[in-house]
DNA sequence: ACTATTTCCTGGATGC
DNA sequence: TGCATCCAGGAAATAG
């Protein structure tokens, strides 16, 4: 459920407080792992390390990690958002067949220690808390790592679908959708015979963008989850960049959706849940479509519960 | 190179 | 009330 809005919120709201602490111990939990690094891997990365940054790309949560000890080298505050645009020709490397994004590419480079990152994935029903160390330990914690401050960094997953990793230059698979121009928007699409909603979901294509906000994107530019992408004119695609733009920001705006499991760092509900126009809570269709009032549709597309106007979303 | 399908995983909702 | 079944879906893995 987490998807770039609630990511977002929940970085933020992260960075405000962990910012410049430093990570003292991790525990990791044992048992089937939600790990993508090997777990001594991760430890030895995190471990003595201050936290730069905590921001978000994709539906990733990065913790910008930098050397504690030698007063000498002070690392370069990592690139906050400096233009995905500009690198976006040059970053494509020669290895590209395992560009897989998100990789933790710790090949070569003895300098593991600078620019170092840890890596959360939240999946479904993941998230971090800061705890204090008193505070119970709840089911389904995998792992905790003790800050410096007296706080303590936990990831809970009931579902574990979430992954833990680590990397140096972590980048998404895909564009950032609030960052990607839109010619290069509509170069993603073009050719592909999927139907738009799931090509939405394909995050090697855009990265954040989920179920909640696919539909409500389609419903914006006013196009049938089914069509597919390859027979968008250029000025539907253009709707709906704008139309995830807008479905996005509003997300972030209301501080994401809390339809089941997400909430704010600060343990509140999101509000996006009560702006939403066709996403309904398990198949709930009582409430009718914003704009024309007629009953919203709920289909399957590639396994995932698809919500739209049937008289504002023709084929 | 794509596209489609299956699998993982558990809590809460629903059904009998 | 209780127990079984269904449903939610991100993304890796597998199949075509």
């Amino acid at each position: 459920m987490p998807e770039l809005p609630e990511v977002e919120t929940i970085a933020r709201g992260l960075a405000r407080r962990v910012t410049g602490d430093v990570m003292e111990s991790v525990w990791l939990g044992s048992k089937p792992e939600p790990l993508k690094s090997p777990a001594r891997e991760i430890v030895a990365t995190l471990e003595s390390k201050r936290i730069a940054d905590v921001r978000r790309v994709g539906k990733h949560i990065v913790f910008d990690l930098e050397p504690t000890g030698q007063t000498g080298e002070r690392p370069a505050k990592p690139l906050k958002s400096r233009g995905s645009k500009s690198r976006l020709s040059q970053s494509r490397k020669p290895t590209s067949s395992k560009a897989r994004g998100a990789k933790a590419a710790s090949i070569g480079s003895k300098t593991t220690s600078e620019h170092s990152q840890w890596i959360v994935h939240l999946g479904m029903t993941g998230s971090v808390v800061v705890s204090t160390p008193d505070a119970e330990v709840e089911k389904h914690t995998h792992a905790i790592v003790k800050l410096a401050s007296g706080k303590e960094l936990r990831f809970v997953d009931p579902r574990r679908f979430g992954r833990l990793s680590v990397a140096h230059q972590f980048q998404a698979a895909g564009s950032e959708p609030l960052e990607v121009e839109l010619d290069r928007f509509v170069e993603l699409f073009k050719g592909r015979k999927t139907p738009i909603k799931s090509a939405l979901l394909n995050q090697g294509l855009l990265s954040g963008v989920g179920n909640i906000y696919a539909d409500e994107s389609l419903h914006i530019a006013r196009i049938h989850p089914l069509r597919t992408a390859n027979t968008l004119s250029d000025d539907e695609i253009a709707k709906l960049y704008a139309g995830i733009r807008q479905a996005l920001s509003d997300g972030i705006r209301y501080e994401g959706a809390s339809i089941n499991w997400y909430r704010k760092p600060d343990g509140t509900r999101g509000e996006s849940q009560d702006h939403l126009r066709v996403y309904r809570e398990r198949g709930n269709l009582d409430k009718p479509c914003p704009v024309c009032g007629s009953p919203i549709t709920k289909i399957w597309v590639g396994q995932r519960g698809t919500h739209f106007c049937p008289s504002c979303q023709t084929r």
